[in-house]
DNA sequence: TAAGATAGTGACTGATAACTATCTAGTGCC
DNA sequence: GGCACTAGATAGTTATCAGTCACTATCTTA
């Protein structure tokens, strides 16, 4: 009967800790995140998120039923703090398009400080496989994009924008600004910085937008 | 001699042609891009590669020591064409600014020709893997974006851009752009046309660059 | 036309992945 | 204190993939 039970490795967790599901739903999608930070999304196996937590592999999937379910509930979780985020700054914004440099700022800051974010998004092996991951990221992003087309219209109504300006192309320049950022960070990784780039960058873009009078 | 040649399946491939090893190591590349380009560049398996080719799995490592220098040898293919592409547009522009605009058209739609060229700069667990390849990726984008960076330079001597223009993160907007721009109509899928979003965006860009005076 | 070089074959190996059947043991409730 | 519930453990199964290797078929050349 399995002879030296505990003397398998080194690894002491004495674990036994039973926990409430709701928690360790919670545990497990932080794990996948902090892990697809460090080492990307598509080589996180399960038995890593299993490791990270002191469990066994098999445990995982009493909390869901499949892989990519866990990564559906990682970019639910990553939406609600975005937008909460971005939220909380466009409000601080004295006009439509302070507002708009807040959120980006904002938004860059985030992501800086969850790297896995850009991974998931960008990991299109992920978006392919499971379709509901690609239709959220696109109900996400366009949600998104209506609300910067939404505060460029008013910055034009206040005449703080070009009134020839498309909203909805700038929207998706706004977008893709901060995602062309985020990919070239991430391939010069420590060599060029986010946050530094993004600062330099803004302004060119800002100049794209405002009206010329001022 | 192996009885019924070509009635194993509708792949009718005369068999048993024996290439030349530079002509396979060509063909070899322009399938695993082909491949990528449908399906992604993690899932193309060298088995997929063979079967493209009507090889077997195992003749691929004669020409390739390892699947990643496969990649690594579809990336320098890459990168030759595009630069010939975006030279040539280059010099057909009136002026700096003229030629930065044809280079910026002269990219997108290689790319929309290439629909895998994002897909393997996009994969970072392929990045990951072998440094090679990031390294390669660096220097790509790291002397395009000099290159832009030297025409917004002219530009700027020219009076056509501002004069107070940071010309290294224009380079490095101008690049963010395009990804940006390519990961949203990968992200979209048929949705969005790379080019017809390009066509509205790049204005915006061309605003935030020129000098005011114009 | 014989001989040497080499493209290609086919069967195999070892690693690694997701997922699962079955058993064990904490936990809360009566 | 016993019982139902369920988190977790253990030990699989199945599948897929990159890479290897001994051998064979085909081409080239002397």
């Amino acid at each position: 009967m399995q002879a030296e039970i505990t003397s398998t490795d080194g690894v002491n967790k004495p674990r036994r800790r039973r926990m409430d599901a709701g928690e360790r739903q919670e545990e497990i999608i932080q794990a996948a995140l902090d892990l697809a930070a460090s080492r990307g999304v598509e080589s996180v196996t399960t038995q890593d998120m299993a490791d990270a937590l002191g469990l066994t592999q098999g445990a995982i999937f009493r909390h869901f039923p499949t892989k990519d379910d866990i990564w559906l509930a990682a970019i639910l979780w990553v939406r609600g703090r975005l937008m909460k985020v971005v939220d909380a700054a466009a409000t601080k914004g004295e006009n439509p398009l302070d507002a708009l440099e807040k959120m980006f700022f904002a938004h860059v800051s985030f992501i800086a400080r969850h790297p896995a974010i850009p991974r998931l998004v960008f990991s299109d092996q992920l978006l392919r496989r499971d379709t509901r991951l690609k239709l959220l990221i696109q109900e996400i992003l366009t949600g998104y994009e209506a609300k910067i087309a939404g505060l460029l219209g008013q910055a034009k109504a206040a005449g703080l924008a070009r009134q020839d300006l498309d909203e909805n192309s700038a929207a998706t320049l706004f977008i893709g600004m901060i995602q062309g950022l985020v990919l070239q960070s991430s391939i010069f990784g420590g060599r060029r910085s986010l946050q530094e780039e993004a600062k330099k960058v803004f302004p060119i873009y800002l100049a794209g937008i405002r009206a010329r009078s001022d």
